[in-house]
DNA sequence: CTATGTGCAAATCCTTTGCAATCCA
DNA sequence: TGGATTGCAAAGGATTTGCACATAG
């Protein structure tokens, strides 16, 4: 944790910009819920229990600024807000894609390598340079497929 | 067409929703655009040229009303608005999927079986109950990957 | 005639921005 | 000190809603 902080700091540091401590909190926050998808909204509640004195506009400044240095990436599950986790994307050859459980709205984490090829097969078949590439599978989780029944 | 906006308005009328004018030029734009994905507004647009004395409201009102009842579909390109396309998302086994070019914001349809075995797939990894998936593929496109040295 | 549909404007929701105050290298 | 950072409030953009009027059946 205080390892990827001083990363995070280097990283913003020799780019001209601090490591404030707003900044760490939020960080800290997304550290800390690394599983959840937070909204900006919730970022800021979490943040604020921290350092009460902080502004909404301070967290969304800084989920873009870390957003930027692909420190963290945004998603969308459709619910009309992004959704912040941290990591990059893209980096490391490992993705994560999501299972969203349109009962209850769990997410679940899907790190999966089912879309191997799949890249490479766009390439060819569209000629189009795959650069990302994102899946969401919609359905119900084993909880609500369980329940269903009473609805 | 003619075809197509009778059923239309069969669908409506048995839920005790009429199939007004209005309506009617809203489907047609999403008819002669099937391909397009257009947002509100520019359905809103549209729909002017032929009605001009339409509001953005009932554009909107309509959308919702078509999408309830399966008649259309949304989606969602992350550029903050919704998009939305004549037909049923996840009926006749037919889903198509989309690439992204980051660059001049194109979007092309990508019908693809190239999740056939996907779901059953999931299904089984994560005991989850699959409705329906959304692959998005983002990059570039044939011109913008050719014309990329210029930016 | 009576419920449904509609336009307009106001209201919401999430996010961004302007600006003056604050902070830190 | 001076540019970066922040809080607050106002502004923005997309979408929704309240309400009085228009309209279809």
């Amino acid at each position: 944790m205080r390892r990827v902080i001083g990363e995070v700091e280097e990283k913003l540091r020799s780019n001209e910009y601090k490591m404030t401590p707003k900044r760490e909190q939020v960080l800290r926050v997304l550290l800390e819920n690394k599983d959840k998808h937070l909204s900006a909204e919730e970022v800021y509640n979490l943040v604020k229990q921290k350092a009460p004195d902080v502004g909404l506009a301070t967290v969304y400044r800084t989920l873009e600024l870390f957003t930027s240095f692909d420190i963290i990436h945004s998603m969308d599950f459709g619910d009309g807000r992004k959704r912040y986790e941290f990591g990059s994307e893209s980096a490391d050859g490992h993705r994560h894609h999501h299972l969203i459980c349109e009962k209850c709205g769990k997410i679940i984490e899907m790190n999966e390598d089912l879309l191997e090829d799949l890249e490479e097969r766009v390439t060819r078949a569209y000629d189009f340079e795959v650069v990302d590439h994102e899946l969401k599978v919609f359905g119900r989780c084993r909880e609500c497929a369980a329940g269903k029944e009473k609805k």
